[in-house]
DNA sequence: CTGAAAGCGCTTACAG
DNA sequence: CTGAAAGCGCTTACAG
């Protein structure tokens, strides 16, 4: 029933705790008859490290907490896949937490990741935070940390994020190549730092190909289905309809899809349509989405080791390197 | 840069830290103004209570363990969304792992949750496990258990499931309604119940309908897209026909569909499709497939639920309930 | 109403 | 090569 302890060890072999503490961590003070004598002990008694009262004593876990707005979409859970990868390879564990975009409960989850005295921790931040004290809080307190995909550009952290500018200005420049001319951007929210960059993108691509900026064409949401559809809906109304849209990433785009089609607009002969994430999905449509491809996985696992150099590191030489991953476009018949 | 602890609060009001500890707890013993004056304190020094301390003291943890064969899979995220939700309102953070169908990794898992002490697990095992030792040893452990989904029916715990044999059969018999006549099955690996069931109700399905059960007709294989593909390509190579195909699962039907286009194969007209579990983009593609509901959030949320009413029960009256979610048919134009 | 003491399961500096 | 002691940050039975 109960878990067999280092005391429990020491009593049965008449040995002191210290010593069967040592034994099992491979100590070179210890005999090797000591060892082998422990080491068949405690694998006949199934001894399992208490891996609490470890962390009690070395003031720290072997836990790395995550949080994302929200576990089930595709793009982060394909991330939290590979941060568990590297995670597991180097010992540890991920508590992952969601936020639900919500600025309240980042910060909940921030404390309640820190009263669990996680290692480190790695975040994407919700939609609504603009104030970032509590990630600089979480810094304070010792715990490394890792900005990835929505980061905050004025925390001192490292960073993992794909080349937001790059990939929304190569879409765009693709739509205008495409004899697109009046291209619409469901921008997504202001507050982050990747939704500027791609407008930036966006907004880049139309300068240097000398087309002008439509306030009207650009239309700042959310980022899931319904903020597609309410988007494409807005821009419907317009009196000069967009040719092409570019949506922030994926999910909107589908959304404006499943609204172009139910109002029966042609993709791309009446609108063309490009996206950024490459969610699978994407591929399932008809006709296939244009979309530019972020390396979820890649992102997941570059971060966590990130995160593991930092934990190697003492408190004041934390890294705070941005790693950028390269985006590409991936052209299909959306435009 | 270290965190407060209770003992800091202790000199600084220059009382005892069992006081301190009272407080924060409050306990009736403690007087008001005492009270008033650690909040007051715990508050200006952002007091975080030491998880790990309080864990170790109280030998069970707040997190409960989550392992599932994989994180990026639609439906394993979701229910982790399901179970993330609950376990956050009742306090408690989800350690996450994935065994990657992996029996020695799920074996692997289950330590690194046990040496964690987390107060529960939710478990949906692996394809290749058929000893479910590591389960028990959990529960000798004292640690709360239930599965979900994929299940083991020999383990004595707690089971969230659909009712695989009902959804497989209602799916089978909408077939042969509409006039299918040789219906084959790619079925998943024999080893996993919910895969056993499936096949049962296919089974069943044809039996009551005075139809012939045709060994080549059932394909066993895996759970994702691949085996789709490698699972139509078998089929295809019969010398007669199948007319319908019942996947075990949406990944496998969507495999089955992609390679059913790529040979010009039409769905329904020369092939239906059904596949289960309702995926999202079971709605995407053209003809939409015909699919089997199942809750995946609802599972999820179900399952916490029940691993949290166990929690509050001694270790002796574990429920073993098996808690089972209906399915619905969801009627589309693959079939 | 408050405090001293012991203990949760481990580790490690110190002594021998 | 091994052990006794102290301590990580808490909680709680016992005493006053």
């Amino acid at each position: 029933m109960r878990h067999t302890t280092i005391n429990d060890l020491a009593v049965l072999l008449k040995l002191s705790a210290s010593t069967v503490s040592r034994a099992l961590r491979d100590h070179p003070d210890i005999s090797r008859k000591t060892k082998d004598k422990v080491l068949a002990m405690a694998a006949e008694k199934n001894y399992q490290p208490n891996l609490i009262a470890q962390s009690l004593q070395n003031r720290r876990s072997n836990n790395i907490g995550v949080i994302v707005p929200e576990i089930r979409n595709t793009f982060f859970s394909t991330v939290i896949s590979g941060i568990e990868e590297v995670a597991y390879e180097a010992g540890f564990t991920i508590m992952v937490c969601q936020s639900g975009d919500s600025y309240q409960r980042e910060i909940l989850n921030t404390r309640a990741l820190a009263a669990n005295r996680v290692a480190g921790m790695l975040v994407s931040i919700s939609q609504e935070t603009t104030d970032y004290a509590h990630l600089l809080t979480i810094m304070e307190q010792g715990i490394a940390l890792v900005l990835f995909d929505r980061v905050a550009e004025q925390v001192p952290v490292s960073k993992v994020i794909v080349d937001d500018f790059n990939g929304a200005y190569t879409a765009v420049c693709h739509l205008i190549e495409k004899g697109y001319r009046r291209i619409a951007h469901l921008a997504g929210s202001p507050q982050l730092y990747v939704s500027r960059k791609r407008r930036e993108g966006y907004e880049a691509a139309l300068r240097d190909n000398h087309l002008p900026i439509r306030a009207e064409y650009i239309i700042a949401g959310g980022y899931h289905e319904e903020d597609g559809r309410s988007g494409a809906q807005k821009l419907l109304a317009l009196s000069r309809l967009p040719d092409a849209i570019f949506a922030i990433n994926d999910p909107v785009a589908l959304g404006v899809f499943l609204y172009l089609q139910e109002q029966g607009i042609a993709i791309p002969d009446a609108i063309a349509l490009v996206g950024f994430s490459n969610n699978p999905n994407t591929e399932l449509v008809r006709p296939r989405l244009t979309t530019v491809n972020q390396p979820a996985f890649e992102i997941g696992r570059t971060a966590a080791r990130q995160l593991l150099k930092n934990l190697a590191c003492g408190p004041e030489q934390q890294s705070t390197e941005t790693i950028t991953l390269e985006t590409e476009l991936i052209l299909r018949e959306s435009s």
